[in-house]
DNA sequence: ATGCAAACGATAATCATTCTCATTTGCAAT
DNA sequence: ATTGCAAATGAGAATGATTATCGTTTGCAT
């Protein structure tokens, strides 16, 4: 289920690269689930790494491809990627302090296919962002 | 509940002037309903008006947040604006041709406040946006 | 008719992302 | 272990969408 193995670089093609390596060991050990890649580029350098930008864009689109990584497109203009680990999920974000909460509905998710299936369209896949306020302390940056 | 009227234009305390008349206009005899920044300035040149693509840009954002129209983030990294009709609805996009569904499920909207509530959090917006591939011949640029 | 803040148009600047290209590196075959 | 070469990297230039700047124009209240 959980695809972010390096195992998995092997099975998308890709070279064992140090790069490569970090990037995905830094989504492991990451408490923040979402990172952009500027994210990824700033906690690599400040780990000591040295890696180009274009590298990290480059690997992260990579690694969407191969399953390892999910992209996501939230309002604000920039990407953001987070570990791929099987299981799907819709995301909440906050819009005061930017967390985000993940969740699973199946009866949303059926009524996505059956609405598809009536409008005559095969479901590549679906992006559900709802955005709102944090009304209780569990959110982090709370203003 | 059609927000799309130059009296709107007042409401929002905005005043009336040619290019945003012009792009008003536009909108509403524009039998495609999504159009980019980009798409609003091409068919103003076309039609013989001088804007510039800055004011395009100012008067798209203005009537966003008037409520004039609606912007949506599909996937590619552009805005895309539509009229703002008074009813909320979401969005199936086909990845061959680039065709716009719209559809409206209570079921979907329903699921996402209890959600929503669950979690704690007080909605202000939210988008769906299925992406598929269209697969019957109401699609347009059908490959 | 007049004054002035608001809006405009042209263009420079910014931001995220992608491309280019010379150099380095993983790794398969010697 | 050594070698060869395609794949990957890093630095920086280039791109595409959007926003900021600024001198000029214009809607509209007085």
């Amino acid at each position: 289920m959980d695809a972010a193995q390096p195992e998995n670089l092997k099975n998308a093609g890709l070279k064992f690269t140090l790069p490569r390596l970090k990037v995905l060991e830094l989504f492991q050990r990451s408490e923040v689930r979402h990172l952009s890649a500027e994210d990824v580029y700033k906690r690599l350098l400040a780990d000591g790494e040295t890696v180009g930008l274009a590298t990290v864009y480059r690997v992260l689109t990579q690694f969407a491809q191969a399953g390892l990584l999910t992209r996501h497109n939230f309002e604000g203009g920039k990407s953001v990627f987070e570990l791929n680990e099987g299981s799907h999920h819709d995301h909440m974000v906050c819009l005061q302090c930017g967390h985000v909460e993940e969740f699973f509905d199946s009866a949303i998710e059926a009524r996505q296919k059956k609405i598809a299936t009536e409008l005559g369209f095969e479901i590549h896949d679906h992006s559900l962002h709802i955005y709102a306020d944090c009304t209780r302390k569990s959110c982090p940056n709370r203003r």
